[in-house]
DNA sequence: TAACTAACGTACCAGTTCGTACATTAGAAA
DNA sequence: TTTCTAATGTACGAACTGGTACGTTAGTTA
């Protein structure tokens, strides 16, 4: 209702924002348990209070994290526009939306893994993810129906396994950086490389369905 | 020295070995600081007085459990044998070795997400692990070099790349199988489906190397 | 301008958690 | 049998950490 003055002293919306923009880096850098909620609040301009009056505890501030965080992917996955180019083309593109989508949001991506590592335990409580993530998934269903269509795909795959395959590839590489670094001194986000695993990504996927 | 009687009340090899058994579910579930000193010791036969006696603390008895981890696998890698096999063959056999490693080990994943998590800086410390790799991917080369030789393969594709791929899909079905299914209700784990991942993985590999 | 409420800050508590001082015992060696 | 030490157990403390009671202030509304 208040305009955005940009210099108010109070403003619920920016505390709120600014707790969880910090929030998702503590939790992804040090996950749920090795976050510190005064370490989260001494980050912002605001007080520890400030989590319990916004959000209640801990754990709802964490779940507050995790589904902003993936209501952003969802605005992001939809800017993908693949109706105009050929079924093989298409995929391609898919993968590289995944691919630098992934890249952009390492924040995300250690979320993911700090979800995993608890059993996906909060995610469930947010309901509102489930039916998320499934657009994408659709869209790149269209343009495995169209690729068998042409005869160009092989007609047994399913589009739910091709998403694994391209998320798997693009989650490793971000996710795993680290101990892939340490153990075979290669760092696989390298600005020089990526190019390269970009274009392998998609042979890999094509080189897949391809008949 | 002594002999394995399995009846000594008191035998500092099996209280070592026991601290390091629960302490490695402990990480791999729990994370570094989400693990408790307490309940590890809880979890065995003896006190959390002999973490402090054996490790000297937390942070050694993680170093111990990751050290162990990474020298398990090792052994396991050096298992396949893939020199009688034709090129594609092989490549699909050292894919199916990484494959089953992975699902048989899910605690030593859930490590190297941990690692991860904290940037592998304790990995570092255990200089040992590094050159402990590089067998899997020299053994991976070989089986390339054939296959370039024999006018099968691409020649344009570097092993670590193709250990990248292999790890990324192994990887990602094991670490990843919670979030996968809050979000799409499938188990990445389903035993009715193993065999179809499996064989994906297969396809997958060498559809990418094939000229 | 007085009253009211959302927004915010301070100080503190209670439970937890890593670590340690100190006492004790099993079994080997003399 | 006595002595000695590696191995083990008990009890406790200091620091940390999530959470809360209570007081204060900015800005709105009558």
């Amino acid at each position: 209702m208040t305009a955005e003055t940009g210099e108010r002293r109070r403003d619920a919306e920016r505390t709120r924002t600014e707790l969880l923009d910090v929030a998702t880096e503590e939790f992804a850098e040090r996950g749920y348990s090795g976050a510190r909620v005064d370490e989260i609040a001494a980050r912002t301009r605001t007080t520890k209070r400030m989590i319990y009056y916004y959000f209640g505890g801990k754990e709802q501030l964490y779940l507050g994290v995790l589904e902003r965080a993936y209501a952003e992917i969802r605005a992001a996955e939809r800017t993908a526009d693949v109706d105009h180019l050929d079924p093989v083309a298409a995929v391609r593109r898919l993968a590289e939306v995944t691919f630098d989508h992934h890249e952009a949001h390492p924040a995300f991506i250690k979320l993911v893994g700090v979800e995993n590592a608890q059993q996906a335990k909060h995610m469930n409580h947010v309901a509102r993810l489930v039916d998320l993530n499934s657009s994408a998934v659709d869209l790149l269903a269209g343009v495995l129906a169209r690729g068998v269509g042409d005869g160009l795909f092989r007609d047994d795959v399913d589009a739910l396994d091709v998403h694994m395959m391209i998320s798997s590839f693009c989650f490793f590489r971000v996710a795993n950086r680290h101990t892939w670094g340490a153990l075979f001194d290669r760092d696989l986000l390298d600005p020089a490389r990526r190019e390269h695993y970009r274009t392998m990504l998609g042979d890999l996927i094509t080189g897949y369905l391809r008949k």
